[in-house]
RNA sequence: GCUGGGGUGGCGGAAUUGGUAGACGCCCAGGACUUAAAAUCCUGUGCCCUUAGGGGCGUACGGGUUCGAUUCCCGUCCCCAGUACCA
């Protein structure tokens, strides 16, 4: 140890070590057990920037802490390569996208050493080499052998100039990103996984991992799939003139539960005109006698086919409502209400009557059937529709009736009462909480103006009227979900190939397993332009067929890079492995995943698709559980302070150190000026570079040191929060780091001497030695009561143990960083110079500057190191010496005397000592004689005198 | 609009889940050391009143429950995120 803190030399010291030891390589131990911490792999786009510096300290700071607290920990990273970018790349700099992602992963794993993250690099997996993407092609092939993966024509943003398919995010704006030009649509034979085939356990098993979870987590992922449960009715359209013409409502229209598996759900996309009805999805089949319309999409195949029959103004207001639609103004809030009577007609097969069918803009083609029965009286948008056309609005329900379901108040509100018991769908519902109670109300009303149907309640004709509509064959009970399945065609050439071959005579046909992987050529034609660029390389295309032998030709397609990130950890398991994606085995050891780290902006789509690949995975045999993660952590985004002045619609931006800004009382900035004097406007965004508020981890390094950084980033901020980057604090973590180390210099002669000894292999001889003793039995020397400060160090050292272990379990690393501040601050205090102390005052120290050491780990290692190698008498650390996260002693960390404070008519007046132990009575007693407390009550009547034991004492006064 | 999460000093944030509001850090002010500065150390720091002792107010706002509310309930306002008429 050095006197003053030099950063630099110790992190390069101890990552040094760390790495010729192998110190954080994991293997399968049934002796210990196990812990699995990830965090969400990085995109190798060449620089990590602080979201990333954030999300791994956290994850290390937990996989240091199950260390210290003796499991056996898996913590592994590896690199989400394949990608636009490294596309992009090509395409403009002509570099070549595998050697531009190599160079990558190379410079940022240097970033990732130097923030001495405490990773198993043997492990390091990168989704752009063919021993990994080998297996996303066996996947595939499994799928496919599944039913899982099909082929469907679907719809695809299109630039006509460059003959390329977009993204959405490619698409904004309705222009090509590259070209500027009009994006259009174009339909394509794409590849999809049969997502839907698992909607409903992607839902109910959210049950398995409430308690780990964040609830918004599972509540967005919960309306991402969007179950609700109703019913198709089908309503005969009458032809022209409403004369009835008897057509058999066909049942095969209706034949197909969702539940089986997927898309196409009922009718074909979305729904349709069959044998001249409409069908149509309602969560409310008891209102059905309250329709007094059909309302369509202007897209809806009804409308399509009567084109021709149609007046002008129907035909204009058509057009309307495409247009509308083509181009969504201002869809903020309040979208008026629009449509048309196209003067057809429809049964109601209820009742026998005959609807009016309208256009409404409010219908949307890509939802349920595209159609709707309109029940103004029961719904809100039908109402609004049926008052702007004066169209009748009739009243089929009575509402006084409820239901009341009564359930126990949670801690958290009423987050824990779920269990509803005649599911979401339909009825309005309310929930109140009266006292201890969590009451659910719904309209369950009885049904009136319903024909045979009336009287019975709202629940029961769910039930019934579907039933009834499924065997005269014009409707059935239907689940329907929004979730739709994932399209994994991408026209691009940095992704894994898709193990496919189509043959003139044999079809569509897999690739043999023995074939894999379909390994990408070495490079392209990357113009940006045409289809895919594997489609411009005969070598890579032309094969021959795997059944017949034919020449026939590979899909030129690769596969969404989602796909990669799906397993990515199953891989870290078993690396190596080139026979199976991973071994059963070792998943069976490893996972699922303890702790899993990551943004906030994967919480839906990449946790639904994981979780997804899991189920298919445990259908395999792979796995044996339901769900991959047993607790998420999704931590806010970094941002930065902007500045920008808008010149000619472009922003320029300055960074905040070019800025004087002038703030209010409040502190809120209210004016900003670059150095030429230029008047600025001031947001907080996502920190880039390109906005010039963006931080350099390097550089952060190279001023403070990583661990200085590590911990700031930490303690900045409650990890679910955004975190507002403002330098100045990382400053303090130094000096925080400074001043321990300061403390610690002057005492490491006097700690030195001593052995490092723990209380469970002490002698007896408990004499001169002021240690703790295997019972908790205190020695007197240096118990609180009777120690002096020795004792009042011992006390907190051994408070900080318990809060900082409290912590780190809730997930939380910014109170223990405060916790740990405090412990340092008190070993400051400590005013005992090592020449004159007294061995009890010498333990103290040494106890507090050793659990400081090993609780400061999971934040700032390389510091911690190298103040335990101080208390350990050698130089090997900690990870050398396998120490444990210090072991709390209860009986320490009580308080010897606690501050009872005394309020008068909820007033607080007086704050008494009293030892911790202390009865009620005796309290109360104590308490009433204070002479101070005595003032306060002289000559007035005693109404009430409340004790909370350890708390408080408060006293009810009158006149 | 709906859903979820929030609103605490100049700032980031603590508060054992109904029991001393403001831990810890940043910023700021004063002092010590220094020829000086930096660094370091010490002191102060929610607001208002008071010479002091002390008193009053205070967790977005208005009510309520309670001996006691940042915490629970009702209402209002505002902020952030997700979503886009989901039938």
């Amino acid at each position: 140890m050095d006197e003053k803190y030099f950063a630099k030399k110790i992190e390069e010291k101890w990552q040094k070590k760390w790495a010729e030891t192998g110190a954080f390589e994991a293997d399968v131990d049934n002796a210990k057990p196990r812990f699995y911490q990830l965090e969400m792999l990085p995109y190798p786009s060449g620089n990590l920037h602080m979201g990333h510096v954030r999300n791994y300290s956290a994850g290390d700071a937990v996989a240091w802490y199950k260390r210290l607290k003796g499991f056996n920990v898996l913590h592994p990273i590896g690199w989400d390569s394949f990608g636009q970018p490294a596309e992009d790349a090509a395409i403009k700099r002509g570099v070549n996208p595998r050697e531009w992602t190599e160079e990558n992963i190379n410079a940022m794993r240097g970033q990732l050493e130097r923030l001495g993250l405490s990773y198993d690099w043997s492990r390091q997996m990168a989704a752009h080499r063919p021993e990994y993407y080998k297996f996303d092609q066996w996947f595939f092939l499994k799928m496919y052998e599944m039913g899982l993966a099909y082929k469907k024509k679907t719809q695809v943003n299109w630039c006509e100039t460059d003959q390329a398919t977009l993204s959405n995010e490619q698409a904004s704006g309705g222009i090509c990103w590259r070209c500027e030009n009009p994006v259009t649509k174009k339909d394509l034979e794409q590849w999809f996984f049969k997502t839907t085939a698992y909607a409903d356990q992607l839902l109910d098993d959210m049950a398995e991992v409430e308690a780990g979870w964040p609830q918004n987590v599972l509540k967005r992922q919960k309306d991402w799939i969007g179950r609700s449960e109703g019913a198709f009715v089908d309503f005969k359209v009458l032809s022209g003139t409403g004369s009835s013409e008897t057509t058999t409502p066909s049942v095969e229209a209706t034949a197909t539960p969702p539940q089986t598996g997927g898309e196409p759900e009922r009718p074909p996309e979305g729904g349709t005109l069959n044998d001249n009805h409409i069908s149509v999805f309602t969560t409310r089949i008891d209102t059905i006698y309250g329709a007094n319309a059909i309302v369509v999409a202007a897209e809806h195949p009804i409308i399509v086919e009567n084109l021709s029959s149609f007046s002008v103004d129907i035909l204009q207001k058509i057009s309307e409502i495409r247009a509308e639609k083509l181009n969504p103004t201002d869809h903020e809030t309040d979208a008026v209400k629009d449509g048309i009577d196209t003067g057809l007609k429809a049964v109601n097969p209820f009742s026998g009557e005959e609807l009016p069918v309208w256009i409404g803009n409010y219908v949307m083609m890509e939802y349920g059937t595209g159609a709707v029965m309109s029940v103004p009286g029961h719904d809100e948008r039908d109402f609004e529709f049926a008052k702007k056309f004066d169209l009748p609005i009739r009243t089929v329900i009575e509402s006084d009736e409820v239901i009341i379901v009564v359930d126990k108040v949670s801690k958290n509100g009423l987050t824990q009462v779920t269990d509803y018991p005649h599911g979401h769908s339909g009825g309005e519902k309310s929930v109140y909480s009266v006292g201890n109670e969590a009451i659910y109300v719904e309209n369950n009303g009885r049904l009136k103006n319903s024909g045979e149907w009336s009287g019975k309640t709202s629940i029961d004709a769910k039930k019934e009227m579907a039933a009834f509509a499924a065997v005269n064959g014009f409707g059935e009970a239907a689940t329907t979900y929004r979730l739709r399945d994932w399209g994994i065609s991408r026209q691009r050439f940095w992704g894994s190939p898709i193990p496919i071959i189509y043959c003139d005579s044999c079809g569509v046909v897999p690739e043999k397993y023995e074939n894999l992987p379909v390994e990408l050529p070495d490079t392209a034609p990357f113009t940006g332009k045409g289809e895919s660029p594997l489609a411009k390389v005969p070598e890579f295309y032309e094969t021959t067929c795997p059944k017949c032998g034919e020449p026939a030709k590979r899909e030129t397609d690769t596969m969404d890079t989602f796909v990669d990130s799906c397993w990515y950890y199953f891989r870290y398991l078993d690396p190596k492995n080139t026979e199976m994606p991973f071994s059963p085995e070792k998943a069976d050891y490893w996972t699922p995943v303890d702790q899993y780290i990551g943004g906030d902006d994967h919480a839906v789509m990449h946790l639904i698709y994981t979780r997804f690949w899991t189920k298919v995975m445990r259908d395999i045999g792979l796995v044996a559980f339901n769900e991959p993660v047993k607790r998420l952590l999704t931590q806010g985004m970094v941002v930065g302070e902007t500045f920008f002045n808008e010149e000619g619609g472009k922003k320029k931006y300055y960074l905040p150190t070019d800025v004087s800004v002038t703030r209010d009382a409040k502190g809120k900035i209210t004016e900003a000026k670059s150095a030429d004097g230029k008047m600025l406007k001031y947001a907080i965004e996502r920190m880039s570079k390109s906005k010039g508020n963006g931080v350099d981890p390097d550089e952060m390094i190279e001023i403070y040191g990583a661990d200085a950084a590590r911990i700031f980033v930490l303690f900045a901020a409650p990890i679910e929060n955004e975190l507002v980057w403002h330098e100045s604090g990382i400053e303090g973590a130094v000096r925080f780091l400074q001043r321990l180390w300061r403390v610690v210099w002057k005492w490491r002669a006097a700690i030195t001497t001593h052995p490092i000894t723990r209380s469970d292999d002490h002698p007896a001889d408990e004499a001169s030695a002021p240690l703790l003793k295997p019972g908790g039995e205190l020695n007197p020397a240096t118990s609180p009561k009777t120690g002096g400060d020795a004792g009042k160090l011992r006390q907190k050292t051994h408070k900080t143990i318990k809060r900082v272990g409290e912590n780190f379990e809730a997930l939380q690393f910014n109170t223990p960083v405060a916790a740990l501040m405090e412990l340092s601050n008190a070993l400051t205090e400590f005013k005992v110079e090592p020449d004159g102390a007294t061995e009890g005052e010498v333990f103290a120290v040494r106890e507090a500057v050793e659990a400081l050491a090993l609780m400061l780990t999971p934040f700032a290692p390389h510091a911690a190191e190298e103040l335990y190698a101080v208390v350990a008498g050698n130089e090997n650390g900690i990870v050398a010496n396998d120490a444990r996260f210090p072991e709390l002693n209860a009986e320490l960390a009580k308080n010897d005397e606690i501050e009872i404070p005394v309020q008068v008519n909820g007033k607080l007046r007086v704050k008494i000592m009293v030892s911790p132990d202390i009865i009620d009575d005796e309290l109360r007693e104590k308490v009433m004689n204070d002479e101070k407390v005595q003032e306060y009550v002289a000559g007035k009547e005693i109404v009430k005198v409340i004790v909370v034991p350890r708390r408080l004492v408060s006293i009810v006064i009158k006149g």
